[in-house]
DNA sequence: GAAAATCCCATGATATTCCATGTAATTCCA
DNA sequence: TGGAATTACATGGAATATCATGGGATTTTC
């Protein structure tokens, strides 16, 4: 099973379009569009396969199907959701939409999150990871904590660190 | 199960491209590719196999899908991972950011640490084991209480460092 | 028919393969 | 067991393939 990994800076040509990282082509492999929404709680563009996106709408299905989480949650992102197909080079083009919430210009990062993967305008993306390796270091206890599977006891995070 | 062990020293060329020690191949096997991060708290590439990094995918997705946690997580573990595959010659190209991160130049020493290894730069690591070596005496204790099993695998000088 | 999207091709940069060489490690045999 | 023969390995360079990116041409959309 492959995986979003890495981060991958790309340039936006004058037309708009960006490539998508091979290694992220490779991973969506035959159907290769996927879907492109605002992140909720950061800056960055969410990525998703289209499998992956099925799974999402089955998380927000199951809440109460009359209440505003529900409501406010399917309209947040399925409603900002653009699919996206890479042209025979690879490369998309985002949606204003999509620019606008992520402050992109001229260049992005893409940024593998295992079965997804973000887009960054750079600098903010910098920004949001330095945060991140901050917050990890008292997140791993949430893993370490989790009884199964030999990934918690001996991660990566933990060893030698 | 075979495990990495020893220290490795090895040049790199003006390509960038350093060999992987054939032991460690052999201990890889047949799935050559394995993923180096930055390790959390020390100046090392952290190694893993992808085995390892699957089970680590699935721990991570069983958090919270809307959860910063989760988000967090993801990001510093896959957002900063890479991919190696060894070439036919054995060699990998350690990405940019993985020789910032180690400030890794012309040499590397592989470090065995039984089910996963680490790259370093040769001086820092010298520095690196020399605290290691006094801080493991402390920490021995920690192995006697230990239930056996595990023990020499997460060894002193992993624990806490 | 104008604007936008897509296709197609060119190009430079980067990564990968292939081959050569020197050295260290291992095997083999007297 | 000494030492030659052989193999495995790290490393270098040249040749080749892949990839990102730019721009013109063509098609689609409204």
């Amino acid at each position: 099973m492959a995986i979003f990994v890495g981060s991958h800076e790309q340039r936006i040509d004058r037309k708009g379009r960006v490539s998508v990282p091979a290694r992220f082509r490779d991973v969506l492999g035959k159907s290769a569009t996927f879907y492109a929404f605002p992140a909720l709680s950061n800056a960055s563009i969410e990525c998703r396969t289209s499998a992956f996106m099925e799974d999402l709408s089955q998380d927000i299905e199951s809440l109460d199907p009359f209440s505003d989480e529900q409501d406010h949650l399917s309209a947040a992102i399925f409603g900002m959701s653009f699919p996206l197909t890479p042209d025979k080079d690879g490369r998309v083009i985002l949606p204003d939409a999509l620019r606008a919430h992520s402050a992109i210009a001229e260049t992005v990062v893409y940024v593998g999150k295992g079965r997804s993967f973000q887009i960054w305008e750079p600098v903010r993306f910098q920004t949001y990871q330095e945060q991140v390796r901050d917050r990890a270091l008292a997140d791993r206890q949430a893993l370490r904590r989790r009884p199964q599977g030999q990934a918690g006891n001996s991660g990566p995070v933990e060893s030698g660190t």
